[in-house]
DNA sequence: CTGCAGTTGACAATGATTCTCAACTGATTG
DNA sequence: CAATCAGTTGAGAATCATTGTCAACTGCAG
């Protein structure tokens, strides 16, 4: 049987939009921001719709998100692999980091606890270089 | 020079019963979840003042913080130590973890990279023993 | 006791995210 | 090409956590 599809997930003008802008930016952008983008961008898709693409990408893991210190969902196009990110607190600058032993670190510690399916959050905040600067 | 007090933070009878409560759960609660708790003990707290005084408890590092996945603020009394989180994702149980290898590492990618003021948020999830069991 | 800066709380306001649901669209079939 | 239908869209309403407002209150110093 080649029935049990999960999903479909048509690729729509709108959705191709999204994924389109969401190449342009290599920080972690909110997913108004990303619907200002596409609106001055001459695309017309709907602020739902915006919403609705990137939580989908999200969770087929097509893109990365994460909470800023308001809350607010933010996300970014990133490279397959698990990583992690170093983020500059001042103008968001994104640097993709990869650390082995973290993750053998924490998949440790949570058998030790005896939880299992295990996942993790990790991200560092910083301030760049550039940014060090400018007093 | 004994001047420069940034703020008072006086013990007024709201602050104690929040930190009162704070003290009667392991795991992570919601500033509402905290307000009902005050409520039904008998604590009459305005909402908006429980929102404050986490808030500050926070700012002071006497409770630590965090996003669940809803991106709700949730609190915790924990140790005064530097250290992270084992959270069960289905009951919410806490286990504090500590990993000096882990911090080392932050502090090294970020030096790498010519990050300054660096600071990290790390979590762990997963499924506690308990909650293994029941299907 | 008085005075005042720090606090509080009821309620309004904000703002991100989700929901509703009728209209639309893309692939497929005949 | 036209009919068909599940998946999709968008305008606007609805949620809901969190913050702002501001007059009344309350420790504490003088
Ligand atoms: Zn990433
Ligand atoms: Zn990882
Ligand atoms: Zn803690
Ligand atoms: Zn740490």
């Amino acid at each position: 049987m080649t029935s049990t599809d999960p999903g479909p997930l048509r690729p729509t003008r709108q959705r191709r939009a999204v994924v389109g802008v969401l190449g342009t930016f290599a920080d972690f952008r909110s997913a108004q921001d990303i619907h200002e983008l596409l609106t001055s961008a001459g695309e017309k898709v709907g602020l739902a719709t915006v919403y609705r693409t990137l939580a989908a990408l999200a969770d087929a893991g097509e893109v990365d998100v994460l909470r800023n210190e308001d809350g607010e969902a933010v996300y970014r196009s990133c490279s397959d692999s698990h990583h992690h990110h170093l983020v500059c607190r001042s103008c968001g600058a994104t640097v993709e980091v990869e650390g082995p032993a973290v993750e053998r670190w924490t998949r440790a510690i949570a058998e030790q606890h005896g939880f299992t399916d295990v996942s993790h959050t990790l991200e560092i905040f910083g301030t760049c270089t550039a940014c060090s600067g400018s007093s």
